[in-house]
DNA sequence: CGATTTACATGATGGCCATCATATTTCTTG
DNA sequence: CAAGAAATATGATGGCCATCATGTAAATCG
């Protein structure tokens, strides 16, 4: 059954959103094109009409949910002139990022599995990380600019690995070890 | 074709090992049944006389991958009672870890496919991460227990971390400032 | 040394998955 | 409104994978 031109385009954006939801949940790995189909609402075989290929989907999604990371710390950091790197990590080292991998950071969600393969989808994540370190080095503290490269590396990781691991740890005070003295931690002076 | 008594045990721990190489290069899901027994010389077919079934393999070798780690760490500690922290930094963070995920820390390999998992091999590794934790809060900087156990769950992120995104990033001369921005800031009075 | 056990090899089996072929139904366009 | 185009559904296809069944040869034990 025929669509509407326009159906057609919301369909294509519906998988690129069920199936960015659906990757970060479970790895590229881990989610089959019928199961991103079905949750879009549709069935398997329609899905070539729309992505040449799984990859593709991966590659496009890639894309999108970095540029969203981009996107969303730009307006925390615009949002707070004042305490911009403050706003960005009460934004991002909260349990909202622990408990729902499926609308958080595709770093924090997808990097180990990304890091092991070789292709336009790595290149991506790559690219993306240093945009990243970027944006942290305008807002971080630092007498001179390589000091606030270098920290921005470090807050970088630092930022991402609290997130990381207390996602791993099945015991909630813990976890919430690793949020609270990161967030204390990487800014100090100005806590939530 | 029987093979002796010995040879059997020999089977088993090469089994055992060589799955401990291919899950961290390629991820538990990545790496297949025969990958395995084909790597340790065998067929696919005998693999069932060894162990009852893939995910019995994955937690065995996670249990085993997480005791290395915790006595590797416990030994960097002990053979440099004058700086130990700066020890295990210097084993820690290095091009070694990042190069080589086959030889390296489960952690820094397969957290983000563990944590997306219930069951066994997740509760090791959570269990396997608290642990670091104790271990570090021996040996990190601190007047308090308290601040001790804070600086502690902030230095495994930050050092997990930046190994993460050091082998997630493309461009070589970024990813050494992951590394040795992050080596500095950790323990800035005893650099290598 | 013979009988039996057993570790491994070979070769199914069934399930899942990416991709494709074809049919169907609806939109679009003249 | 009719004819063609096109989006999706249904239903293959072939590959890969975990697991199992059976055969075989070597090790163990009496």
């Amino acid at each position: 059954m025929r669509v509407s031109r326009e159906k057609f385009a919301e369909n294509r954006e519906r998988i690129l959103s069920v199936a960015g939801v659906l990757f970060r949940e479970n790895g590229f790995d881990g989610v089959g094109v019928a199961d991103i189909m079905k949750a879009a609402g549709l069935t398997h075989g329609g899905f070539y009409g729309h992505f040449g290929s799984k990859d593709d989907l991966a590659l496009e999604v890639s894309r999108k949910l970095i540029d969203k990371v981009e996107i969303r710390w730009k307006e925390h950091i615009a949002e707070s002139p004042d305490r911009p790197l403050a706003a960005l990590l009460d934004h991002y080292i909260h349990w909202r990022t622990v408990d729902d991998p499926g609308g958080s950071c595709v770093f924090a969600t997808l990097i180990q599995e990304v890091s092991r393969s070789r292709g336009a989808v790595r290149a991506v994540f790559s690219d993306g990380l240093s945009v990243l370190v970027d944006t942290l080095a305008d807002i971080v503290p630092g007498e001179t600019e390589e000091e606030r490269r270098a920290n921005a590396t470090t807050t970088l990781s630092s930022m991402m690995g609290a997130v990381i691991l207390a996602r791993a740890v099945e015991d909630r005070a813990l976890a919430e070890q690793f949020l609270v003295t990161m967030r204390r931690q990487l800014d100090p002076e100005s806590q939530a």
